[in-house]
DNA sequence: ATTATATTTGGTTATATTGCCAAATAACCA
DNA sequence: TGGTTATTTGGCAATATAACCAAATATAAT
C-alpha cells in the first residue's frame, strides 16, 4: 500500500475506531435527538463520568461531535448526521444475518 | 445503559470495529470493484499473508464479506455494498474539517 | 510420491484501548 | 470567601489488537 493510500484509510479509519464503541455509539443515538450535556449522557451510560467524558474527546477529535461551554456544563452536538444513515445498513445486515443463520439451522435440523 | 441497549450497540460496534483498520478499508475498496483471492489482496496490502487472513477473517465474522473456496484459492467478496455509501459520508466530513482548519487558520493569520 | 502454492491457525511481542480513581480546573451559589 | 457542581486530565491496571514467524492443512503440479 503507498503512502498516499495508507494516509487516506488510516484517516478514514480513525472515524470508524470513533465509532467502534457501544458507549460511544448511544451518545450518537441521543445527539440525533438533540444536545445533551455530558452530566445528563453519563446518567443514560451509567459510567464514571471521566470514561464518558474521554468517550466525548474521542468523537469530537474525530469530527463527529463538537461541543460548546454554556456557563458550568459542557453540550455537545452531532455534526455528522450521515452516520445515522449507517446505522440502518448496519442494522438491515444484521437482521439478514440473523434470518441467514435460522435458516441454516433449519437445514440442518431437516 | 440497559442489557439490551448494550446488546444492540454492541453487536453495532462490532461492524465499526472489524472497519477501524487501513488494511481492512483497502480490502472493501477492493472487493467493491470484484471479487479477490487472498493472494491478490496480500499483494495489494504488502503485509505478510497470516495477517491479511485475519484480517479477512475480522470482515467475515462481522458478515461484511463472505469467503468461498475454488481449489487452492479462497475468493472474497463484499456483502454489505452499503457500507461504501458511507465512505462517502465520511469522505465529505473530513473535508468539511479540513477546510475548516484551512479557515481557522486564515483567521489566525489576519 | 514429492514438491510447490495458497491459506489458516497458534504463539509471541508490542502497542492501543478502556475503565476507574484521584486531582486539577472552571463556574456557580450562599 | 468558601463550598458545591460540572467537566477534564493524568495515571494505573486490565484487556484487546495487530504484526510477524513458524507450523499445519489442503490443493495443484511435476
Amino acid at each position: 500500500m503507498d503512502y498516499r493510500t495508507h494516509s487516506r484509510l488510516s484517516h478514514r479509519a480513525n472515524i470508524f475506531k470513533a465509532l467502534a464503541h457501544p458507549s460511544r455509539l448511544l451518545i450518537v443515538e441521543e445527539l440525533a435527538k438533540r444536545e445533551r450535556c455530558v452530566c445528563e449522557l453519563t446518567e443514560k451510560i451509567g459510567a464514571d463520568v471521566s470514561t464518558v467524558s474521554k468517550h466525548l474527546s474521542v468523537l469530537k477529535n474525530a469530527g463527529i461531535v463538537s461541543d460548546e461551554k454554556r456557563g458550568a456544563q459542557v453540550w455537545y452536538e452531532l455534526q455528522m448526521p450521515c452516520v445515522l444513515s449507517f446505522f440502518d445498513c448496519v442494522e438491515r445486515s444484521i437482521t439478514a444475518r440473523a434470518e441467514f443463520q435460522l435458516e441454516v439451522e433449519r437445514e440442518a435440523r431437516s
